[in-house]
DNA sequence: CCGTATCCGAGATGATACTG
DNA sequence: CAGTATCATCTCGGATACGG
């Protein structure tokens, strides 16, 4: 199948480039562990041991990493309270939220298509695997 | 903000759980190289070194793996002609166009917003940075 | 509870050379 | 052209310990 290529738009960014920072932003995003926690908390703030039960096999540390660098990226607010023992919500941005719509649109549609992809590895593996 | 959280639907693939295969398409889906390869192919199909061109940076090696991975998920479909010199086209599966069209929504709608998230990140970097 | 600091091994990645 | 093989490197990620 061939598609109709889009008439070129010159935008200011393009992921293919290798110097776009798009492409850092992308790699956050959907990183092992940027995709889960955008995913998690568009259902709603959480707080910090909140999202690590919920994204399952996240270490303390890089689930710290990936929400330093969403937050960054302004995908992600972090607020914290000034209590005692302290208190930290998550949620995200309306940026965030766009991104994590998107996100989920595609997770979504793997987790629901996973049959066939299941299949196709059977079948790639018995023609390929014994080699 | 609280989204009101979605009726718990017992999907049988569930990505936020360590275990399941979905996480794994995921990854291959969403990785460094494979969304780019992905986005590349969705308009249409190429050759070995067009698309190594086309997805700047990524080495032969990686470009091979991340091919084998998404063939093997369904994704993608190789084509080699039993000519001389050899020639193999790419291109993606139904599904794989599927998995695409969210893939390029999110990358897109990525692009069109890197002026906020630069924005974001220097004010970032401002409060935080010199630490 | 909410993290940070440090160490260390595994796997990802890149450069290069080689084959059909 | 279309890869595979090999080796060096380097980052990611987990475990652990510690601090506010």
């Amino acid at each position: 199948m061939t598609v109709e290529r889009a008439p070129e738009q010159d935008l200011p960014y393009d992921v293919f480039s290798k110097a776009c920072p798009s492409r850092g932003t992308l790699e956050h995003v959907t990183g092992r562990w940027g995709a889960l926690t955008l995913g998690a908390l568009h259902e709603g703030s959480l707080r910090f041991n909140e999202l690590r039960r919920r994204v399952d096999g996240v270490s303390e540390k890089m689930l710290s990493q990936t929400l330093h660098a969403l937050e960054r990226d302004g995908l992600v607010l972090r607020e914290a309270q000034p209590t005692n023992p302290p208190r930290v919500d998550y949620e995200l941005t309306p940026l965030g939220h766009e991104v994590a719509e998107r996100l989920l649109a595609l997770i979504r549609h793997l987790e629901g298509r996973m049959d066939d992809v299941l299949a196709a590895r059977e079948r790639y593996d018995e023609i390929r695997g014994g080699r």
